[in-house]
DNA sequence: CATTCCTATGCAATGTTTTGCATATGTATA
DNA sequence: TATACATATGCAAAACATTGCATAGGAATG
């Protein structure tokens, strides 16, 4: 078990462990905020994957019962989780995989109803648009920091940068190829820059 | 069998194979350039997929004998996968996967050396630097198309345009990035536009 | 008082992707 | 003449991810 190079989820688990123990719903909703914005984990995922990190004795547990609710498993991290952490944070990365089934249809337009790709890019656009909102959001919380907050939150913070880069020039492409293919047009010019 | 809604390593090789009947091989190589800047794909997957893809009667094959090499099968698609790839066109697609291990190592920098993650980070530019040139020479070659070759490649053209953008993109968060980290600096401004 | 949502956990089955191996020949390079 | 690379296919096992279901009580809404 966990003998395999790469594994990340289970390393993105560790890191926010190691940040501040939780339990697997803490956990979720964890990824679901900061992390969530460049891994997501569903939370059947997140318990499957607490599992193995348990046998794998990179993480431990202590049952804190609670009144009214079911009981919690606060996970921590434990000294060979940390070791095995600084271990993959050594080893390169692999790169991200790309898995876009819009491009797929974009590509493909030709055989669907133009309409059809019409909408979806209108909602991949209007998806976009929340989900920018929404980091400008936590953005302006971060600017809210004093100087100590803003230095412990820095990493973080340059993480949620790209996550707004992306969403901004998703938008942008979104917005030119709509319009291309609404006006049956060809692009004229090679995308700017570099 | 193919009962779940959602799939769609199968509706790419689905649109390769309605572009152009081909091998498993071929798909592989076709993957490798246009359509695989969006969805990466083994030749194992491919492989495995084509075999389900027979067994749910989408695609069909005859095996083409060759001198000296091992004989292809020629795969192309049939009335009932053309059936599938336009039901599927039509049904909204999943927002795709995030899963980029780089900014987990970002956001947890505190725990690694330095220049360890800058040196990683160096890393991912001059790859990005490299696809991106990559790209550059696929749209310089759109361009020196006449007319109708142009019309004929507009949509793979307006895929290509988003990888050119996401490449762009990326490199210029990871040189701005790159330097924040090095100087141990703070962003000023929240990230720029809209 | 019924319905829905939130907290909190998890199993079982299925589906997808990766990893590692295996085969076989032709052509080009050192 | 070794060595490597490109063509061409695939199996088996493991790892990873998704889907659907199940439990259970409290708090809020209608």
């Amino acid at each position: 078990m966990c003998n395999t190079l790469h594994m990340s989820l289970k390393h993105a688990i560790l890191v926010l462990l190691e940040r501040e123990p939780g339990s697997g719903y803490d956990l979720a909703q964890r990824f679901h905020q900061g992390i969530g914005n460049f891994w997501r984990a569903s939370h059947q995922q997140i318990y499957q994957q607490l599992k193995a990190l348990s046998e794998a004795g990179w993480v431990a547990h202590e049952t804190e019962a609670q009144k009214g609710k079911p009981d919690r498993k606060v996970y921590r991290i434990t000294p060979d989780g940390l070791t095995e952490l600084r271990r993959w944070m050594r080893e390169p990365v692999r790169s991200p995989v790309l898995r876009d089934g819009l491009l797929i249809k974009v590509f493909a337009g030709d055989l669907a109803d133009k309409q059809d790709l019409l909408s979806e890019l209108d909602l991949q656009l209007l998806r976009q648009r929340e989900i920018l909102a929404a980091y400008r959001l936590r953005e302006a919380d971060y600017f809210r920091l004093g100087e100590s907050g803003r230095r412990r939150m820095r990493l973080p913070y340059l993480t949620l940068r790209r996550g707004i880069r992306h969403a901004r020039d998703l938008i942008e492409w979104l917005q030119e190829t709509r319009e291309l293919i609404e006006r049956d047009a060809l692009p004229t010019q090679p995308v700017a820059g570099d």
